[in-house]
DNA sequence: CTACATGCAAAGAGTTTGCATCCGC
DNA sequence: GCGGATGCAAACTCTTTGCATGTAG
C-alpha cells in the first residue's frame, strides 16, 4: 500500500503506461540527486551507473514524469530546465551572480508574498521554487560587476 | 548632456567602445518593444526595418548592451532570455498557467521579501524582474489541471 | 501478441565563434 | 590608419522526432 514501489507502478498504470526499469532507474536518480537535476544531470549519472540508457529516453522520460505528476519543473538559467520532485515542499533560491553559489531560502520568507498576491490580485501563486539572483556577502564588497566588460 | 544620445554616446565611449548604427538601432528597438524582448524579437523586428542587421550582430550587442548597463537580462520560460531596459523601475509578472494570462505585480509587494533576504541572510538580491507562475482569478474555479495528461 | 517504450541517428531551435572585411574615431 | 565591430558561415549545445526494434503486461 504505502510501498513507494507499489505506489509509483500504480501511479503509472493508472494511465495505461507501463513501468519499465528506464523509468525506475530515472526516477531514481532524480532522487539520488536530491530532486534537483536538469537532463544532463540526470544523464551523466544514469550513464555512469552500468545501465546505459539512451539521452532521448531520459529526455522522454523527465517529461512523462511530469505528466504523470512525480516531478516538476523550475527554470533557473537560461537554457536550464530543473526537474525537481513533486512532492517536495515549496523552497527557493537565491544565487550569487558572482561566484554562483546557491543558497536555500526559506518558503516563510516567501509565503506572504504569495499570500498578498492572492488578497490583492486574486491570483493563486503555483510556482513552488522561486530562484533569485543576487550578490552573496562575500562578493558584495568586491564591486564584482556583473560579468567581466564585455 | 540631458541629451539622450549624448548620454548613449558618451555611456558607451567610457570603455573605449564605438557607437555605430547597429548599436543605435539595437537599442532603439528594444525600447520600441516596450524594453521586453527577446533576441529573436529583436531581430525580426529589425530586419523589418530597411536595415538588415546581422543575427550574430543581435546578440552581440544584446551582450554588450548588457554589460555596458543599458539592459538587464531576466529569464522567463525556459529557453527564453528576455532582455530589458536597465532603467526601468523594478517589475514583476505573474502568469496565468492556464489562460497564459499575464499581469504585473507592483514592486511594491515584492519589495519586503527582497529586505528581509537582505538582513537574514545578507544577500542582496539583483533580480529586478520575477516572474511566477499561478492561476487568475477566470482559471481557479476550471480546476484547470496543469497540461493535458500526456 | 499487441501496443507502448526505447535506441539510434538525424533534424531542429537557439546561440556562439573564427575569420576576413568594414568603418568609427 | 588602427583597432574595434560586423557579416557570414560553420560549429555547438540542448532538445525533439521518425522509425525500426524491443519488451511489459
Amino acid at each position: 500500500m504505502s510501498d513507494p514501489h507499489s505506489m509509483f507502478h500504480d501511479a503509472i498504470r493508472r494511465g495505461g503506461h507501463r513501468l519499465t526499469p528506464q523509468r525506475k532507474i530515472i526516477l531514481e536518480t532524480v532522487h539520488e540527486l536530491g530532486g534537483h537535476c536538469t537532463p544532463d544531470d540526470v544523464f551523466r549519472r544514469v550513464q555512469s551507473k552500468n545501465d546505459a540508457i539512451n539521452r532521448a529516453t531520459v529526455y522522454r522520460t523527465l517529461e512523462f514524469l511530469v505528466n504523470q505528476g512525480l516531478l516538476t519543473t523550475a527554470h533557473l538559467h537560461a537554457n536550464q530546465v530543473v526537474y525537481e520532485l513533486a512532492g517536495e515542499a515549496p523552497h527557493h533560491h537565491i544565487i550569487c551572480q558572482n561566484c554562483g553559489q546557491q543558497i536555500e531560502v526559506n518558503h516563510t520568507m516567501v509565503a506572504p508574498l504569495f499570500a498578498k498576491i492572492g488578497e490583492e490580485l486574486n491570483f493563486v501563486v503555483l510556482t513552488n521554487h522561486l530562484v533569485l539572483f543576487g550578490l552573496c556577502p562575500d562578493c558584495q564588497g568586491t564591486s564584482a560587476r556583473l560579468e567581466n566588460p564585455e
